[in-house]
DNA sequence: ATGAAAGCGCTAACAA
DNA sequence: TTGTTAGCGCTTTCAT
């Protein structure tokens, strides 16, 4: 009898001795099944690798914590139908609702999850609103300061290297294009894909510097691509930000480096994560049905790897 | 009915579309009940803004799908009272078995958690063989490669951060210091402790920096905390490798990167991941109880963090 | 090849 | 306050 109301103390602590000198552990899987909850949230991260998580993760076991819900971490490590099954696996032990953490799974797949059980999508928004609430940072917004700040510098020649397929990626590369057309420099729009990555990054990077005219700044879609891309850069002999500038997206901690000191677009990774597990709760505790959406300021945060051109 | 021996295939084919109809999810937490195992194994890992561990997790992740064992992940923020919770959070949901990834935990509760399921644990030896199997690196003999590549280099006042409590970082503090002690360099034995973090190598370093004679060389316990050093170094405008010569521990993808090109001792963390599901699935499928140990080489990995005194 | 019944470890509802 | 009973969704065993 774990935390009955009206049990005499002294049989309490002597169950609970007795409990611990056994290495009684209770079985979750029969309790949450006769209880049909399970007090555990699943959460799906896309990335192990990208340390924007890390925070966010933060964020949602505080917040979950507080309210007495466990949470199970899985990954599908960027792959589409690995990200299914992980997920899968999650509310197949019954959680009572996930948050996704920058999903690459389709719109279809969204929405068999989020008709399956209660969901919060963080980093993208869901073409349809069914059943599903999501946590957002200003994407557009944030890709638009970049190139204005970039282009308050003085570049004209902005190259981008996209997120390929990832979460929010396609409108971080649609404000990058709307940006440079609105300044007046559609005609340097200069893409070429990544995925997230470092990896990504660097062959995105490779594209762009096998094409001429050089651009004089790149904006890449996240931190990890902007690694990626310095990497590439500086193999190619490239300076930085002397010859090119560099703008990254998410302001990780690997942005913060001294010997990186990337200008990077802020994510209030923290705040996401904890508004993700509130809006997870409510849906589970209160029975919110209808979709709520949260759309976060991002901020510039300017370092040493943006500077005026040909300086 | 999945997956039954005899049922006609007509039969199969309509269930299977029924169900898919109606989003039917088999509820694990059922069959786990009655199956007494959920092909499930239980992954600690102690902090998710190390990337060390998403390649051992790879790794893991390959070997148990192989034998088609989920994953489940959980983190305790390298707090060992949280680490525990999290363990429990796994191991009530009927986990077959757990992985521990260099957790923090007491050795006491390493051994309430060897009692209740079958454990692996990964980064650190345990004191008692008390049925959990151990895969690490051979900690002393990396700290060893590290102190020897600098003395080689002609580095006598080298020094170390250390990874404070964090698994393995005793190991690779008496390694240190019996190199040193070994290469006639005992005197010159200097150490502040870090926690294998950024900030914790930030700190260590900056406590290093406050005292007389300064290091030539620095051999820090993690790649993360090398990283801190580099910042606190950066701050005090000490140049690196031309003041001191730095050396990481982990081989991470952060150590590679060309703006930090870090001397780093590498571990193979896959092989280790994949060692660690094999390791765990012996003793679920095929019942092993006699305890083992994997210790495996590092290597050490020279870039350019580290160069001969005074260049 | 299919249906019926028992039971996994727990909690909820009720009776004593 | 305590003991008893039923049943959560599934698999397994035994009849049919």
């Amino acid at each position: 009898m774990r935390g009955a109301p009206s049990v005499s103390e002294a049989r309490r602590e002597a169950v609970l001795r007795a409990a611990r000198e056994l290495g009684y552990r209770p079985n979750e899987l029969a309790r949450g099944l006769v209880q049909r909850r399970t007090r555990t949230f699943g959460v799906l991260l896309s990335d192990l690798r990208n340390p924007f998580f890390a925070e966010a993760i933060e964020g949602i076991k505080e917040e979950a914590g507080a309210a007495r819900y466990r949470t199970l971490l899985n990954t599908g490590d960027r792959e589409p139908e690995r990200e299914v099954e992980a997920i899968s696996t999650l509310l197949e032990r019954q959680t009572d609702g996930v948050i996704l953490l920058s999903p690459r799974i389709t719109e279809e797949a969204l929405e068999d999850v989020a008709r399956s059980a209660p969901t919060v999508l963080v980093g993208r928004l869901a073409e349809s609103h069914a059943g599903l609430d999501c946590v957002v940072n200003d994407d557009p917004a944030g890709a638009t300061m970049a190139v204005e700040h970039l282009a308050g510098l003085g570049h004209r020649r902005i190259a981008h290297v996209t997120g390929g397929n990832g979460a929010g990626a396609a409108d971080r590369r649609r404000g990058y294009e709307r940006a440079m057309t609105r300044l007046g420099l559609g005609e340097h729009i200069s893409v070429a894909e990544g995925d997230y990555t470092e990896a990504g990054g660097y062959e995105g990077a490779k594209e762009l510097l096998s094409r001429r005219p050089l651009p004089t700044a790149i904006f890449a879609a996240n931190d990890l691509a902007a690694l990626g891309t310095l990497s590439a850069l500086e193999e190619a002999g490239v300076s930085v930000p002397g010859d090119v500038s560099l703008v990254g997206y998410d302001n990780t901690n690997l942005a913060a480096l001294g010997q990186i000191s990337l200008t990077s677009i802020d994510q209030p990774r923290h705040r996401m994560g904890v508004l993700a597990a509130q809006l997870l709760l409510e849906r589970v505790e209160s029975g919110r049905t209808t979709p709520r959406r949260e759309v976060l300021k991002p901020r510039l945060v300017a370092r040493g790897s943006s500077a005026p051109p040909g300086g």
